[in-house]
DNA sequence: CGCAGTGTTGAGACGCTTCAACTCACGTGG
DNA sequence: CCACGTGAGTTGAAGCGTCTCAACACTGCG
């Protein structure tokens, strides 16, 4: 059974970070600002029980997980690539809260429906729990409910930072941060120091920064002019020049 | 000691909502959409000692009760009056993030020092807990943990919509719904039906909603010419055709 | 009465959006 | 092998909504 998690537990002993067939991601980005696995047999008897809970899905690109305004009978967990979750106007507007990466939990919010949808962006797996059992076994671990509290407050604290950048960022500006908060969410194999890998498309970085397609496309380009960034492909960046990048982010220049 | 709590736990025996020196506030108001009071001999042990372990502080209009950047000792939770948190970019442009009523609790998320401001808007009053025996009491008692999850993630659901505003709306949009959102928060005595208590200036408003504070004024003038509102002081407004600021407020118009 | 703080209103400027054309990468089939 | 089609991305020109700057109105208070 393979279970993702980020819990924000005491540590466990740290062994290779591969074999992500059995592993248990145990990081808190935050906190320790690393991402690392713990693989072979688990110690904790409350995730073996979660593990025990699960039901593993596989999701192709662009496949929904979740749609607004439905029944809400699950809590996800990633186990593997990466989600797109958004939030829709009646008329097509789409805002896209978050990008979700292995480890992350989704669906947590209390409700008897969605508040919003999510979908897959890349070849993804993804544990389903029904909800009941889900919450008897986190009411009954106190470590359980910790790490979710824990996660749940971070999740918010990167909220209040996406706030700010929507009300009160320009383009560039908003790129900047996106750039630069990117890899610290993505989990996946380790890249290199300032490459940076962009699972999503153009539209879906615009609807997550509150712009359009053709100004996301525009700031890249003039920051590619600059030398802050290059971009090798469409799915890759280089940034070139954090110390800038990291002061257009903050309002700087 | 004050303390007040929106706990997410089973029912308490409702008393009178007066008596507010004595009274540990218990709601959900995204659950059973009303707020209540528990008065008198308080049953739950752990509220008892967690109300031992706190401070009671007031706040004049304009106290900082919290500053971005320093060191995060404490915890807060907010008995009377109200708050505004919000985060700065270095040139001075502000974006609030919240505006926090009784009950709602402050400072949770990790961290060795803050990462947003708080300021009272009014006297308010604020129990103060130091951080380690609040965790550790926590820790020690789910029940509370589980509020705290609770809570946390309605606000991290309030925060997804409060994205989809900043990103996606229109200033009359925003505007909209910030007027048929605010009643929800605001726990303070009970108002009218479309009376809206508005203890925040202009330019708070402003920077809730991601505009300026001409915008803030001069889409109100425009609900108040379309007979959407009408606002009889300063501080307070009257909504008129509550079903014509909710298609606004979702971008049906 | 005068002053300061707050809110309103107007005119012009600006940044992002909209609309449209074009390029590029990739896959498919004749 | 190349023509063709499609989806994604880029670039340009014009439009629009909000911001900026400035003047004015209102309120409360010494």
């Amino acid at each position: 059974m393979v279970v993702a998690l980020k819990p924000s537990l005491a540590p466990r002993p740290l062994l290779s970070p591969d074999r992500a067939d059995r592993s248990i991601r145990s990081d808190c980005e935050r906190c320790s600002a690393r991402t690392i696995s713990v693989c072979g047999a688990v110690d904790d008897p409350d995730l073996q029980r979660l593990g025990a809970l699960a039901e593993v899905i596989k999701l192709e690109p662009g496949a929904v997980l979740i749609r607004e305004g439905e029944p809400a009978p699950h809590v996800f967990n990633i186990t593997g690539g990466s989600l797109r979750v958004y939030k829709l106007l009646p008329d097509g507007r789409r805002q896209i809260t978050g990008f979700l990466f292995a480890g992350d939990f989704l669906g947590l919010a209390i409700g008897e429906t969605y508040v919003f949808s999510a979908e897959a962006m890349e070849v993804s797996t993804v544990c389903r729990f029904r909800k009941g059992p889900f919450r008897a076994l986190v009411a009954g671990s106190p470590p359980l409910e910790h790490m979710l509290l824990h996660r749940t407050s971070h999740e918010l604290a990167a909220a209040q930072n996406q706030m700010l950048l929507l009300g009160r960022k320009t383009a560039i500006e908003r790129m900047a941060s996106f750039l630069l908060d990117l890899p610290g969410h993505d989990p996946s194999r380790p890249t290199a120091p300032g490459h940076v890998r962009l699972p999503m498309k153009r539209g879906e970085i615009a609807d997550y920064l509150g712009l359009t397609i053709e100004t996301v496309s525009r700031v890249l380009t003039r920051m590619k002019v600059k030398g802050l960034i290059s971009i090798p492909s469409q799915n890759e960046l280089i940034v070139e020049r954090p110390e800038r990048l990291r002061q257009h982010a903050s309002g700087e220049v």
